[in-house]
DNA sequence: GCCGCGTTGTGTATCGATACACAGATAGAG
DNA sequence: CTCTATCTGTGTATCGATACACAACGCGGC
């Protein structure tokens, strides 16, 4: 009449209650509370599901009856495989992986194409919460996860009604360490992240109108921006070169590009370690001495960022992904959200006068 | 009576039914059956559902009913973070991805700690499927995933019944590569994943009996080991030392005190390309020439491999993870289970006489 | 001997949705 | 004008489990 696509079929909690010869709420207690049993009848209860092969309570059953999964989702705004792709993203995921591990809860990365049908993938999928790792202010997943009345939480932006955001102050950070990266600079570049959704490579003035739609991109943007113009420097002089994606190749490609051009960068500031690092590696190739010729800065003090001994924005991604993980699971939480930076000053930057 | 712990409540099908006037098969085939209902009865529906905040049907109420959730769980025998921490981890993970995202259904990382709760986690997790990572012979979480009765597929081994595996020939790969790791060698050394879960440090020569419970470190160990002893040289003199994870610092401490050692190593053959480049940082600050004083071999011919110009073993994990996840996803395919692998001879190994 | 309490087992009523079969309406065919 | 085929809406019967309330039982206290 009706076949859910169990094959073969899946033995249930009912029998194996009357293979066990007690009532279907033993069982269920022998699997949920156990202590509300006596030894012998979870003895028995054992045993019969053993006989049958009953691999327990059926999650989406179990589910739907308890009204949360013990799964937490994870949004990314992008393609999925980006999760493993962007250093960056891995290490905020490792952070809210540790939480559920912690808690016992999987963790759903939420397969998102960039197609119209990720708002309908969101209200499917059975979750208790959702994380959503930085996108774009327009990104339509955002309404969908707030329509599915879970707790969720942002990563860094943008804001949502009812959605609490956590990251930096990324514009104050990006300040603090343009000041740096900028120190004597003459023809600066910000080596940064995608504009928006478009995610098109391509070079702007500090003058021309920044429409950045991914709010971090935007936010460290104005920061380095306010670096230079705080040094009562004109903001045509400012020069952001946007990457495409946040690899390390793509960095070298286009600080290579420009290093190699009419107006050559003497100071990089990388919104990123992976970029950062790129550029490195293309100063290497010119035979620019780095900071003599070219000072550079990264964005989060990543592993490799300790290695290069690179002056870079500290930043702890997997905190602030345990943290998100802890909101968005309920978790009471007395941390803020805002979390801590700081500048870290290495060999890739002069030392201030 | 009962309060499941959605707040505020959340509307169900069946108000959004009484609120357009129609019966609620007809809201069910408005999100399942789109062509099923007429033009007009799906506008009220559509128009109902914005009205009370209806987010589209309950998913864990839906994966009851239906059978299936619409989710695959990924196992990796090791804690959760391991996903995001392990570079191999990450590239086959992105495979996975990449298929999960076409197919449109979610990725589940199921909780793994090491305690003995896991195998219940594994039977709670709601899912369609499971891709297990390769884990231990006696990992008790592979007994879990079988009893789910659903599909379910191991990355490189061990074998259940039931559960394919997929991978490539990891003995006859390491013989492959070992040979040209150990050309001219004296003192050979594998530098290699743990033996067991227990994945302890340690130092052991080729006659020692290695009773590794990892099938990929057994596997590629005896590899290595039929390259040395078929080239007739007895098999006390190679040695394997065991890094506990697979990270390239892991590699270079190790390499670095056997370098520093009574014996040095002149030929090293890594498990993976972390842990090769570890070795590759160790050997320059010993001073060793490479491939003149040292020949040194890795694993999977990742970017950071390229980058070097290491010679090593080349093998798809990605593609593999997405083999992987198309047959515990039910697809048909008729991609064999042994998947391709071959040298990619560089500058770290010495052109063969 | 009665009462109160802790332990343990069970019956009932859902959780929210969908597969299926059936019925009325509409339309085209002969 | 009748008959069959297509389109569209609805009622019924589950999917597999759990929260809650209640009942049976044993036991110590007075």
């Amino acid at each position: 009449m009706n076949h859910p696509a169990d094959n073969p079929k899946r033995p249930t909690l009912r029998e194996v209650a009357s293979a066990a010869g007690v009532s279907p709420m033993t069982v269920s207690y022998t699997y949920s509370q156990p202590g509300r049993v006596s030894a012998e009848a979870a003895a028995k209860v054992r045993a019969a599901a053993r006989e049958l092969g009953y691999p327990g309570p059926h999650p989406a059953a179990r589910g739907l009856r308890r009204g949360r999964v013990g799964t937490l989702g994870v949004v990314l705004g992008e393609r999925l495989s980006y999760a493993f792709d962007d250093p960056q993203a891995a290490r905020f995921l490792a952070g809210v992986s540790d939480v559920c591990a912690a808690e016992g809860v999987g963790l759903t990365l939420v397969p998102i194409t960039g197609a119209g049908t990720d708002a309908e993938r969101v209200a499917q999928a059975a979750v208790d919460g959702f994380v959503v790792w930085t996108t774009s202010d327009d990104d339509p997943v955002l309404d969908a996860v707030a329509d599915t009345g879970l707790p969720a939480v942002v990563h860094a932006g943008p804001h949502r009604r009812g959605m609490p955001v956590i990251g930096i102050d990324d514009r104050a950070a990006a300040a603090a360490i343009g000041r740096i990266a900028f120190t004597e600079a003459r023809r600066p570049l910000v080596l940064g992240f995608p504009l928006d959704r478009g995610r098109a490579r391509q070079l702007l003035t500090g003058d021309a109108l920044v429409d950045a739609t991914f709010p971090v991109t935007r936010h460290r943007w104005e920061g380095f921006r306010d670096a230079w113009t705080d040094a009562g420097r004109p903001a045509a002089q400012l020069r952001l070169a946007v990457c495409p994606v946040n690899r390390s190749a793509e960095g070298e490609t286009f600080a290579l590009e420009l290093l190699q051009g009419e107006e050559p960068p003497d100071a990089i500031a990388a919104m990123s370690d992976e970029l950062a690092l790129g550029a490195l590696r293309a100063a290497a190739r010119v035979g620019l001495r780095v900071p003599d010729d070219l000072t550079l800065t990264g964005w989060d003090d990543a592993d490799a960022a300790v290695d290069a001994d690179l002056t870079t924005l500290a930043q702890s991604l997997r905190e602030q992904g345990a943290h998100c993980a802890r909101v968005a699971l309920g978790h009471p939480t007395g941390a803020s959200a805002r979390h801590e930076w700081h500048v870290v000053t290495r060999s890739t930057t002069r030392r201030p006068q």
